[in-house]
DNA sequence: TATGAATGAGCATTCATTCAT
DNA sequence: TATGAATGAATGCTCATTCAT
C-alpha cells in the first residue's frame, strides 16, 4: 500500500469531521426547510430530524434545542443577507456611486423575495430570544450603516437632500425594503410585477434622498 | 310559576346581558396585556383568565380558543389604528390636500408607539390564522387604498410626481411607518427623537412623492 | 326546603374541598404503597396516578413532581413513627421509667416491621433531597433527644451507667433498631422470632445502659 | 507472515492482557468515585468513562452495564471491609480475646469514614439488584459469624452473659456500627469526636455484652 | 482495543379542553 | 354564569446501547 499506516489516524479522524459536518449540514439545512414552513412554536424536533432523516435523538447530539439550531439558520440567512449587499455597497465597489441605491435595492429584494419566511420567522423569534436578536440586530446595523455611509457620501457631493438625517433616512429605506419584502412575498398581500415594482421603489427612492442626475464624470465617483 | 313577577325576567335578563358583556371585555382586555407581554406561543389561556380575575373554565364560555380572543383583540387595535386616520385621510376632512400625508404620518406613529406589541402578535399570527390574517389585511388594504387615493389626487393637482405608481409608492410608504414602528418600539434597534424623527420622515415622504410647496389656494383643497 | 338557600355555597365549596382532599389522599396512599414496591428512580408518576385511579395529568394538580409527594409520605410516616414512641418516652407518661426502654423497643420495631420499605427509600432520597433530608433529620433528632432524657434520668437516679455519654449511647441504640429494621425486613438477612428477638435486644439495651434492677418503688419514678 | 517475528506475538498479547488490565481498573476507580459522589441512578455511564478518560463506547468493552462495575465496585470495597475486620476477630491472632471486640470496632468505624458513602450505595442498590445484594449478604454474614463466634468464646469462657443469644447480640452489634457509619459520615446527623465516639461505643459494647474485665491470663487466650 | 456517531425507547411535564357541581 | 377538578394528547429531552470505522 503506497499510504502510510501513520495516515491512517488522521484519515480517519478526517472522516469523521467530515461525516459530522455532513450531518450537521443536512440538520441546518433541514431546520431551513421546517422553519420556513411552520411557525416557529409549531416546529417540533422531530420534523426536523425526520426532514434530514436522522433519528430524533441524535438532534441533541449537534444542537442543545430548537433554539439553537434557529441560531445557526439565522446566522447562515443574515450572512448571505448582507454579503449581496457588501459588493454594491461597499466604497471602492465598481458601482457607480449614483446608482448604488438603485443596484442595492434590486438586489435586496431579490433576496427577500427568496427567503422572506425564514426572514419572518428570525425577526418573530428575536422578539424574545436574545441570541438570535443579538445576530439580527448586528447584521441590520451593519446594513444600515452602509447606507447611512453612501447617503452622507451623496451628500457630501452635493447630489443628495442636504436637510436630510442620514440616520433616519437610512432606517427609513432600509425599513421600507424589509417590509415590502414581507408583505409581497410573505403575507402575499400585494402582487406586483418584480421589474415594475423595483423601477418604482427606485425612484421612490432616489426621490426621497432628492438625488440629482448624474453626469457623465460620475462613473468616477466610488 | 312560583318564582317572582314576569317583569323580573327581562330584568334579571338584562342584567344577565350586562354581566357578561362585562365579563367578557373584562377577558378581552385581559388578553390585550397578556399577548402584548408574552409570545403568542407561550401565552396560555390560564394566564388570561387569571390576569382577568376569573376561573379558567370561564374562558370557554366566551371563547373557543386562545386564538379566538387574539382575533377579538386584532379586530379592536386595527379598528383604532384606522379611525385615528380616518379623520385625516378622508375626502372632505378640514386638513388641507398638501398636509395631509404629514399629519398622517405623526398620527400613525403614534398609534403605533402605543400598539406596537400587539401589532408584531397580531402580525406573527396572521401568518398562519386565516382569520386574523384577514382581519389584517382587510384593514391595511384600506389604509393603503386611503393613501392611493391621496397621492393620485395630488398627482392631478400637478402636485406630485406624475411618474410614480401609486399603489406602489402608497405601499411603500406605509411598508416604512409599520417597519420602522416595530423597529423603534419593539425591537428598540432604533433611538430617535419623536419629533425630530417625524419631521425627517415626513420630508423624506415629501421627497418621495416629489410634492410641490403649496400656494395660499391650497387650503381650498381638500 | 328547609336548608337556606345561602347555606348552598358553603356547603357546595365544602364537597368541592372535600373532594379536593380525597383525591389527593387516594394520590398520597397510592404513592405510599408504590414506593414501598419499587425502587425510588424507576418510580413512575404514572404508577401513582394508575394506582390512584386518577388521569396522569392530575397527578400534577397536587404535586409538582415525585419528590414532592415523598416528601408527604416521609412527613407522614415520620409523624407516626415518633407518635408511636412519644407516648413511651414522654416523661410524666405511665410507663414506668425503669421499663420504658423495653417497651420503646418493642414498639419501635413493630413500627418498623410495618414501614421498613418506606423508611428506608425516605433514607435513601435523604442523601440527596434536601427537603426530605430535613424532614428525616428532625424525626430522628427528636427521637434521639428523647433517649437522651430517658438515660440521663435513669443515670441520675443512680440506675444507669454513669460512665456513658448519653448522647453517644442513645443514638447508638437508636442505629441499633433502625439498621436491624432493615436488614430484618427490607433486606431480610435475619431471620428471627418477633417476641424472642424484642426480648434479647431489650436484654442488650438494658446492658448497655448497665440498668440495674428495679425496685418495688420503682413503678412511681415517672 | 509480513510483520514483526512470532515471538512478538505473545509479547504483543502481554502487553495487550496488561493494557486491557490497566483500563479495566482506572474505569473500575472512576466508577468508585461517581458512586460515591452521585445518587446511583443519576450516575450516566458517560460520567464513568468520563472520568476515566476514556470514550463512551469503550466502556461497554469491559462491562455490560452500570450495575456491573457496581458489582465489582461492591466486591472491592467488601472485601477490604472484611480483611480489614479478620486479622482482628480471627481465632489465633495476636489480639488477645478480650480486647477484640474494642479493636474490631475502632477498625470498623474507621472503614466506614472512609467508605460510608459507597456503603450507602451498595446497600441502596442491594435492595433491588440480586447479585450485589448476594454480595452484601455474603459478606456481612461472614461478619456476624465472626462475632458470633467471639460472643460463644467469651460466654464459653465465662467473661460474657450467658443469658444473650449470641447471634441476636452479633447482629445487634454490627447494625449499630453500620448504621452509626451512616449517619455519622454519610448523613452527616451526628458530630463526634472520633477517639471519644469510638471509647463510649466500645463501652457500650461491653457492657451490651456483660464482658467481665480480664485477669493477666487472659492474654493467653485466643 | 478504541472511538464517537447514531439509534430509539422511555418518561416527565404541560396545557387546551371538558364537565360535574 | 361560574368554578376548578379531571382528562389525555402531545412533545421535549435523556441516555443506555449498538455499530461502523
Amino acid at each position: 500500500m503506497s499510504e502510510g499506516a501513520g495516515a491512517e489516524v488522521p484519515t480517519a479522524t478526517g472522516a469523521r469531521a467530515r461525516q459530522r459536518e455532513q450531518t450537521r449540514s443536512r440538520l441546518v439545512d433541514a431546520a431551513r426547510e421546517v422553519f420556513a414552513d411552520t411557525p416557529f412554536a409549531d416546529v417540533r424536533v422531530g420534523d426536523i430530524s425526520a426532514r434530514a432523516g436522522v433519528s430524533h435523538g441524535l438532534f441533541y447530539h449537534y444542537f442543545p434545542s430548537k433554539q439553537d439550531v434557529l441560531r445557526e439558520v439565522a446566522a447562515q440567512v443574515y450572512q448571505e443577507l448582507i454579503e449581496s449587499l457588501d459588493v454594491v455597497l461597499e466604497r471602492g465597489g465598481t458601482t457607480p456611486l449614483i446608482d448604488r441605491m438603485d443596484v442595492a435595492l434590486r438586489r435586496a429584494l431579490e433576496r427577500h423575495r427568496r427567503e422572506a419566511r425564514l426572514i419572518a420567522v428570525i425577526e418573530e423569534v428575536s422578539r424574545y430570544d436574545e441570541d438570535v436578536a443579538a445576530i439580527r440586530e448586528t447584521v441590520q446595523r451593519k446594513e444600515t450603516a452602509r447606507i447611512v455611509t453612501l447617503i452622507r457620501d451623496l451628500q457630501r457631493l452635493g447630489r443628495a437632500d442636504p436637510g436630510l438625517d442620514a440616520e433616519v433616512a437610512a432606517a427609513a429605506l432600509q425599513a421600507m425594503v424589509w417590509e415590502l419584502g414581507k408583505r409581497w412575498f410573505v403575507l402575499e398581500d400585494i402582487e406586483l410585477d418584480f421589474d415594475h415594482a423595483v423601477a418604482q421603489l427606485a425612484r421612490i427612492a432616489r426621490n426621497a434622498l432628492g438625488l440629482t442626475a448624474g453626469t457623465p464624470e460620475d462613473s468616477l465617483l466610488r
